[in-house]
This record gives C-alpha cells, sequence and structure tokens, in this order.
DNA sequence: CGATTTTGACCGGCGC
DNA sequence: GCGCCGGTCAAAATCG
C-alpha cells in the first residue's frame, strides 16, 4: 500500500491488504491473526472484480440495483428468493407508511471471506439461520450515529464460495477510507487502459 | 473500559 | 387464531 494513490491517501487507518490480491480468482483468506472460528476482521474488497461490478458482466459477481435481482436461470430458487420477497416486504412497506423509499443493492461475490471491508464501519446486531441454507445471514449497521444504512450478508449453500451482500439505504456522511477502498479500482482502470 | 459480537427473545407480516 | 419466517432488540460475553 504504498504508491498505487492517485492523491495522497488520508492519514488513517494501517493498511489492510495489499491491492494487488485483487487479481486473485478467489480470495485466500489471509494470515488472520484470530483463533479459528472468529471472522471479525473484515478484508478489503480487493477480491472484488470491481470492473464486472460497473459492468454487471461477470458471472463471479453480479450486481443488483434496487431489487431487480439478477438470477442465473439455473439456478436453484433458495434463499435469493428471500431476498427478493423481503425486498418486496420492504417496498410494500415503504409505500404504505410513506417511509422514505430506501434503495437497496445486492450483489455476489466470490469470496472465501464473508466480510468485505466497503470504508465502512458496521456493527453487527443479528444473525439468523436461513431455510434451504446451511450458512446463516448476518446483519449490519452502519455504525455511524444518524447514518441507518443497513447490510445484509449471507452465503450461498450452492455454492459456498459465493457471498451475496445486500445494502439499504444511503449512506448521509462521507466513506472514510475511501481511498483505500478505491484504490482496488482505480488500479484495475489503470490496467485496463494501458492498452 | 468502551466498542463490538453473540445469541436467544421478541415482534410483525403473512399464509393457512 | 396459530405457527412460520425474516428482521430486530438487548443483555451478556468478548475483544482490543
Amino acid at each position: 500500500m504504498e504508491g498505487h494513490y492517485v492523491t495522497p491517501p488520508p492519514p488513517l487507518t494501517p493498511p489492510p491488504q495489499d491491492p494487488l490480491l485483487m487479481f486473485a480468482p478467489s480470495h485466500v483468506p489471509s494470515t488472520s491473526l484470530h483463533p479459528p472460528g472468529v471472522d471479525h476482521q473484515p478484508q478489503v474488497m480487493s477480491d472484488i472484480d470491481w470492473v464486472s461490478v460497473l459492468s454487471g458482466q461477470a458471472a463471479s459477481t453480479r450486481p443488483v440495483m434496487d431489487g431487480a435481482l439478477v438470477m442465473n436461470p439455473n439456478d436453484k430458487v433458495t434463499n435469493e428468493e428471500a431476498i427478493v420477497k423481503a425486498h418486496r416486504d420492504s417496498t410494500k412497506k415503504a409505500s404504505k407508511t410513506k417511509k422514505a423509499t430506501r434503495p437497496r443493492f445486492a450483489f455476489q461475490t466470490r469470496s472465501a471471506d464473508d466480510i468485505l471491508d466497503d470504508g465502512y464501519r458496521w456493527r453487527k446486531y443479528g444473525q439468523k439461520a436461513v431455510k434451504n441454507s446451511k450458512h446463516p445471514r448476518s446483519y449490519y449497521r452502519c455504525t455511524y450515529h444518524t447514518c441507518n444504512v443497513k447490510k445484509q450478508v449471507q452465503r450461498l449453500s450452492k455454492d459456498t464460495s459465493i457471498v451475496v451482500t445486500t445494502y439499504e439505504g444511503v449512506h448521509n456522511h462521507p466513506c472514510e477510507r475511501l481511498m483505500e477502498t478505491l484504490s482496488p479500482l482505480l488500479k484495475q482502470m489503470q490496467f485496463l487502459t494501458r492498452f
């Protein structure tokens, strides 16, 4: 984490991970200093194919905007269905209670780690077992006081290497560690524009 | 010792 | 009404 910043990085927490790992097909859980079973330490989003995320092309990372879940027709309808249903419920409730419509954004990531560091700080407030899946779903809330953005993370039971992350809401505060989060994307863009 | 995670209880919506 | 299910609360445990 030294020379890949376009602008000087903010003097913040120590660099989480080497951004060069971003081209790795699957993330190898880096030297976790925690005992097995403990997965607090988030990983940088460096293992995400950001170009694919933004273009919506990749099979490894399928972005989903506002509940319009992009599904492989061959996929067994399991917990993805639950996500769509949850979104329908939320929109229904939103239209009923005139609550501010909450934008939802979900994407799948091929990763060995459930927790991806997206630059924000999250506090876990729940975990539930999901039907048709042996893997639990975790619920997180943004720790910024006036920000009630939530996200939920679950792992597909079919393909254990894929993690589905669903964001709900929009942050009303700047993203700390923005450059750390963006640097893999910038690096990938630089790589692609070299031709 | 404050912040965060864990985990069972609790709650509301929905289908029967 | 009842039970299931997804989501949240909150007290206790744990972490740094």
